[in-house]
DNA sequence: CGATTTTTTGAATCATATCAACGTACGTGG
DNA sequence: CCACGTACGTTGATATGATTCAAAAAATCG
């Protein structure tokens, strides 16, 4: 019987590439089970980042700090989402963000060394971590574009519409600089919608 | 004898994995040199990206159009570079995106389905896809922290030092738009610069 | 509860966009 | 190979979206 965590893995896999049931227990018993809690930090800035983390319930918040002391915003994770900072984790150097714990959340940890072994160990294994690039590769691309092309009144409406799970369950700070706005900025644009409809 | 073209495409994938001269040729052939005239379009809306394009020589441009008319550039290719809507490439899907020669180029054209083979056929050709995936997302991503976290100023000064050979090569229409600019503005920052030295 | 963190509000300011006009370059057809 | 037209780049005046700063209000936490 498998612990429920898994059971959501399972399923995330299970629906990028097609495994026996042998080569998916195989690929689970790389992952390590870890509860994290509120505010912990799961990757910072000196050290590597050793782990690819599978969101299995909770928040987490990725970010960097500027040279000024602004933090900004690069990547939320909720449940069934990958995060890391993976310049780091591929590239075995230094982290540049802060990962951290919005809120007490329980993760699947892949290391960078069972993840090469597994990509070794069979075609697959190896297909689902492309297929995970790509995709990812895909996500940021149109990411890239909506914060070049869009206003920033647009970029919030259209964050509410595709991830209004996410906007509701992170601080406001936070999901501004994601944005690429001020706090307070985000506060008056937020009015302005309440008081229109 | 091997064309030149294909010596510079097969310097590129030896960087990344490793392949008998067999493995190596094998994947060559599947590769369609391609001599493209400027101002021509190899990627366009509404059509499927049938092709992933290694460029040998020349230069091209991926750019959006907004509804409102105005292009947003999201990508620039020069020798030794990859272009394609990989949305469209990926999921087969319509593109979004116009990719267009901005001067006459030669390329090497990889079909979906050549890719497919590749992939399928042997582990390490997949692990090369893996690797170019990889590359590519953490590539957009600090592109996606350049334009949330700086200034115009500073994301020209930075593209000028890392890409100037491409700076020099694009129209600056172009330019502005990749960095999420007015080409007005541009020029403005272009005078400022030269006037201080 | 009090203390700290987060969000809101308003006024002043700044970075960048917009618009319009002009100069320049370049490629195409005669 | 010149001349013309269109595309591209520059400049200055004005407008605006977004930031900054300071302070109050609200929410969260020990």
């Amino acid at each position: 019987m498998v612990q429920p965590e898994f059971e959501f893995l399972s399923n995330h896999i299970l629906k990028r590439v097609q495994l026996t049931e042998e080569e998916l227990n195989f690929m689970l018993s790389k992952f390590k089970l870890t509860k994290i809690k509120k505010r912990q930090f799961i990757v910072q800035p000196g050290f590597t980042a050793k782990y690819r983390n599978y969101v299995c319930s909770g928040a987490f918040r990725a970010y960097v700090v500027i040279d000024n002391g602004e933090d900004h915003t690069i990547q939320f994770a909720i449940e069934d989402w990958w995060i890391t900072d993976y310049n780091s984790f591929f590239n075995d150097q230094p982290a540049t963000m802060f990962v951290v714990a919005l809120e007490d959340s329980v993760i699947l940890q892949l290391s960078r060394e069972n993840e090469d072994l597994l990509k070794q160990a069979n075609h697959k294994y190896e297909t689902f971590f492309r297929i995970s690039a790509e995709r990812a590769q895909a996500f940021h691309f149109r990411q890239l574009i909506t914060n070049l092309t869009q206003p920033a009144e647009f970029r919030y409406e259209n964050f509410l519409d595709k991830y209004s799970q996410i906007a509701n369950r992170v601080p406001q700070y936070a999901l501004a600089s994601y944005l690429g706005m001020t706090t307070e900025y985000l506060s008056k644009l937020r009015n302005k919608r309440t008081s229109k409809q």
